[in-house]
DNA sequence: TTGAAAGCGCTAACAT
DNA sequence: ATGTTAGCGCTTTCAA
């Protein structure tokens, strides 16, 4: 026998379908003892509902926003193309999502951007942005507006808004910290480590956790100060590469933020005899071509695709008064070696 | 404006649903001018279809089996709980999944249940089960009978079927290995290596990685021959206790199959002073407790959700006659330290 | 070759 | 407090 539909519940509680929409999404003006009636049905039945159809009928659409920064990093490349391939073919069960990026050093704009979504809020807002009270205040007024705020990537926590989607990154550095520690030989050595801005909160918490896990456990190596580099390749290449001609004892880098074309290049036409071990961050195609060729020993990523969908997921879940499940919407921080590239 | 909908085409067209409808089904009985103006509206229009309607009015429910062994390892747990959670809330649009386990080392009564499959097929079969000349034989007679298969876990290249969907247990060995050799001081020492069956692909084929990578890079490691424990923790437990006494230069164990308790138990029961380097297999409440506590340096998995997830995606499409995207349904081997558990 | 109309399982006015 | 009824976007007889 197929599934049963509201019409079967109906037959049996000896009621109509209204009334058994009434109980199913627990809205008022049915009697108690109705009420009853109508679950021992369902029960009895095995009744579980058709959430394709309820959705089709309620014509219920999820306008979304999405607001991300306009940087030319690959991995923010990947970030809003996953944005860009779920809005064009509506992927996700009736929701539209509008992209937007913005000036991704303009703050002001950005902020601009936020708040002049308040006029016509959407259902929901994803959003990765830098925390500035500017946009602080632009976030809340969105949300004063009536959308749900979901913080992707980088976290928002002075407000108070949805689940935050993205991976942790003082234990993104940690993981990075373990890799390079254990990767190298138990001697005195120095280490490297190059970043964006450590203004940007998720480098900053890289180079912590980072820095956490060589006090514990790897004493013996001493970590250079952060070569800030603002995520650009032609700048990460000559500072490298100067840094790795002033000393001769480094063993390692960490590259806890973008820009890696760069440090490649400076690997390239460092002394070869030098072996380095590199450890980077995100999937992208540069860092999966130097991890084939053994450049590049580990990469921590997060995946673009999961971090959209989840972002997504979650507003929905929000907009609905839903519960989401944390587990099944947290973002692994993913290790990559050559041997295990997908 | 909202998205448009088969009336908005057979409008702008100036032809009926019907007509509208055998265009966007390919079906025949239409005149070729007709099928013109009728792309020409869509495209113009940029109609997306609403497949969740179109499933409904289409009443198509896909009826899947899923059979896999009973052994009562926590992985295998997991992998069913994964597949009983599906069943269950009919997580999966229009899919009903009933799931049947075979005594997992009754390669006989395994092809028994495969074969009586035939006679009334399912859809499709999602199958987890080793490969001997019975169970291919039987595998082959449902395909005739109708149904689609795809092979979970662990391959079956000797039947031309579906897409696996599991890990390149190769390379997880390789990444086991890489991971192993790179922890380790460079310097000669013994390592360990205990799985399940040998006869088993999966630990085999980790095996073989395992020692490509050894050979390859890390010569100065010597690999004592694998100690069979057909995943069973006490057995486990004994055999490395022993094997530790018997050697002292063993610096390391990589165990490629279950029954990881009883490792836990051996080595908290040997010598403290030797801190080993311990890589295992499947993420679990034994291996995450021992990562936890240093026991384990690290562990490669597969996450058993995604693939009952993905094996099901695949059934589905293979049944629909569509395409699947390889690069969105290859499961991943992942790879956890203390420091990056979800 | 084309069209009209009756659903699929569910929801939501509008009646009663 | 409960029932009737008309859809949602799409498919599918059955007629024309």
């Amino acid at each position: 026998m197929s599934r049963p539909t509201v019409h079967d519940i109906a037959q049996t509680a000896g009621v109509s379908l209204a009334t058994v929409d009434r109980v199913l999404n627990k809205r008022p003006g049915v009697r108690a003892k109705t009420i009853l009636r109508v679950n021992e049905a369902i029960e009895k039945l095995g009744y579980v509902r058709d959430v394709a159809a309820a959705n089709l009928a309620r014509q219920r659409t999820y306008d979304f926003v999405c607001v991300m920064p306009d940087a030319p990093t690959e991995f923010l490349g990947e970030l809003r193309d996953a944005v860009a391939e779920i809005a064009a073919q509506g992927a996700m069960d009736r929701v539209r999502v509008d992209m937007r990026t913005y000036p991704a050093d303009d703050t002001h704009a950005l902020a601009e951007m936020i708040g002049g979504l308040a006029k016509a809020p959407p259902d929901g807002l994803a959003l990765m942005a830098p925390e500035t009270p500017r946009v602080r205040d632009a976030v809340r007024r969105v949300m004063q507006a009536g959308a749900s705020i979901v913080p992707m990537v980088a976290d928002l926590p002075t407000v108070d808004c949805g689940h935050f989607v993205g991976i942790d990154n003082v234990a993104a550095g940690r993981t990075a910290g373990t890799l390079l520690g254990r990767f190298l030989p138990e001697r005195p050595a120095r280490v490297m480590v190059v970043a964006g801005t450590m203004t940007a909160r998720d480098h900053a918490e890289r180079r912590l956790g980072f820095d956490q896990v060589m006090a514990e456990r790897f004493a013996h190596l001493s970590v250079l100060p952060t070569l800030e580099c603002y995520d650009r390749a032609e700048l990460v290449a000559a500072r490298v590469s100067e840094m790795l001609a002033r000393h001769q004892d480094i063993a390692a880098i960490y590259s806890a933020g973008a820009g890696n074309q760069g440090l490649v290049r400076a690997l390239a036409s460092a002394d070869a005899g030098a072996r380095l071990t590199v450890i980077a961050h995100e999937l992208t195609e540069c860092t999966r071509a130097a991890l084939t060729e053994g450049t590049f020993d580990a990469v921590i990523a997060q995946n673009p695709g999961h971090i959209v969908r989840s972002a997504l997921r979650v507003l929905r879940a929000e907009v609905d008064g839903m519960e989401t499940i944390p587990s099944q919407e947290r973002i692994r921080t993913e290790i990559f070696l050559k041997e295990n590239l997908p």
